[in-house]
DNA sequence: AATGAATGAGCATTCATTCAT
DNA sequence: CATGAATGAATGCTCATTCAT
């Protein structure tokens, strides 16, 4: 609002910005200078300031941005819940997979949102909410054990979320489909040895 | 004669690195500055320098410090291996519940050493190898399922920890018994429905 | 687009090196303060970092500055060597002048680069070492004693140069051309009364 | 006054005064600190200002001391004139002996008091117009040319003897004899190839 | 005769941000 | 759409000096 933006001008407003996720995601916020961000993307501080009213707004942007999808990704599990049918193996696999794509997406996105913005431990907890009850209507439908505190679990699976895309995901050292597979199939049957476990797909 | 401390020194110094290591827990490194620790620490800013040559020297001192103890820690555990007899979970949720109670010691340095501080990717890499190498010790005398690849089940459970330190351990919500229980209750026997299942201890 | 200064940017440079040279030389580099430079070059501190990347290295480009002009002068004197004809003490005093003149120049750059500085020290050996040779051409050309030294002989010009430059010369209370005629005529002649004394030019 | 000091104190001032003279020569006013000052003379701070008022006092006490005793040094030149047989050249080569024998004396405090302080010029004025007015006293007697401004002649004979003492004498590598005599040699007959030169003593 | 502990005052440097063009 | 030039406000750190013992 108020500065129209012509191509050239999007342009530049773009590449301040993936610089900017790039920059954050690599040094954090306080590391990142607005010289570095002006310099690395061929422009001088002035420019900066015709784009973005400060430092901590085009950090909010990309924090936003990513907030934002996530929402939309969570959103879209609640949709999923009618169909029925899948085993659930393959249905919290499918979800799990589901935010490793995402999280893996945009990686200097994901590092800066998901790990180093104080807005992370609510997304997490956002996450951690939408699969709760994912895994809660299944513990009710009596999938699962009744025993289980399903908040614990999701937060458990959060942790190995977060952990495997800091580890594996990030550097694409390993994909979403093998990851998620391998998480849920450790949540679901457990580590004992275990007759009923056929399901090695 | 010469830098002795007495004992009103060691004072000092021990204050500025409690209020220093609040500090950074708080509002991270660059965010946490030599006047306020020095000015909670009841002292002026040229005091700080009689006690640490630099700001970066009392975070080494205070990250170092965690990282010596986590290392003696996992290296208590390589000591346990000879104890055969436990029952496998009591030994894995044993293992858990000592590296919670290490975490819960000192939340400040915690927050640092593990969550905020560069090293502190260092330092999960010490603790799921300690964990990996002592799960897959239990694999091989049978106890587990021998397609787990351990090393990522030893980052699943890094993972878990990680988490459920940052939500509900550093803030005292949850004690490091309870938490270990949960989290070792459900690698060991998964999510499903399980008829042998029958050791709540 | 850049670094590329513009009128204005090189004016406020050039002031803060005249005013930096003049503080230094009157203060010595400890007691000169950025904020007096600034304060005296009309802008504030950041700007001086506009500029310069530090304090040393305005006082280094100084001297840098100087001591390269000193050694151009220096190469000057290796030039003339050809022109075998004038009077040994009519050169001898033109190469004095010329040091004189070179010296009167930048009283404020001399204090330092020749006075003040660590590097001063270097650049009198330069200097000794270039009168060294040009002496010694003409000691071996028989105009000059063949028992004396020229190494010290040149020390001992570079040390008159020196102290008449600091109590004469700086402050403008004698010229180049009349010092330099005084110490060479004393320096050739000798004080002996002396009846061979007939070039009164 | 005030302060009665023992055996010990006296040992203590004593070393701070050498070690202090030692860093004041090496480093320089402002690059002395106190607090190395008295680590090298094994004592702590406070125990500095039971000797010393301030940093500049025992700067100024040093200071005195040498300009006192060039003082006394100066003040015997006069007491010379008397004896009026020795040949011209004689005399003053030892009155120039003398100086770089006192300047000798303690290269520390003459590194500080007629190199580095802000004293040094008035001390080199000092020693100039004694030189001046013993070498007047001789240009009256028919000794020397009568058409030298004798001011300028010792100004000359100073800096030749304060560059000699720095380059030469101050680390040793010269002695007080044999530089008092090249200088006074090539002072007194001058560079030319010359005929009566009989006097190599 | 000496020390452990502490401080007031100051300095170089950095950074996000703005003004004039 | 963009830049050259400039700055207000901080921050880490140093040093001579002092107090209490």
């Amino acid at each position: 609002m108020g500065i129209e933006k012509g191509r050239k001008g999007k342009q530049s407003r773009k590449r301040l910005l993936e610089v900017a996720a790039n920059e954050f995601a690599n040094r954090g916020f306080h590391e990142t200078k607005v010289s570095t961000i002006v310099k690395r993307a061929g422009l001088t501080q002035p420019s900066f300031y015709l784009y973005f009213p400060s430092k901590d707004a085009i950090y909010d942007e990309l924090i936003n941005g990513f907030h934002a999808n996530l929402k939309n990704l969570i959103e879209s599990f609640r949709l999923e819940k009618g169909i029925e049918k899948k085993h659930v193996s393959k249905r919290v696999t499918a979800a799990v997979e589901a935010v490793f794509r995402f999280l893996a997406e945009d990686p200097d996105l994901t590092r800066i949102g998901f790990f180093l913005s104080p807005e992370a431990s609510e997304m997490k907890k956002d996450l951690t909410l939408a699969l709760k009850e994912n895994l809660k209507a299944e513990q009710e439908l009596g999938y699962f054990r009744s025993d289980l505190e399903m908040e614990t679990v999701a937060e458990c699976l959060t942790g190995m979320i977060e952990h495997l895309a800091d580890i594996y995901l990030l550097d694409g050292s390993k994909d979403p489909s093998s990851l998620a597979k391998q998480i849920t199939d450790l949540l679901i049957h457990g580590m004992l040895v275990n007759p009923q476990h056929p399901e090695t797909e």
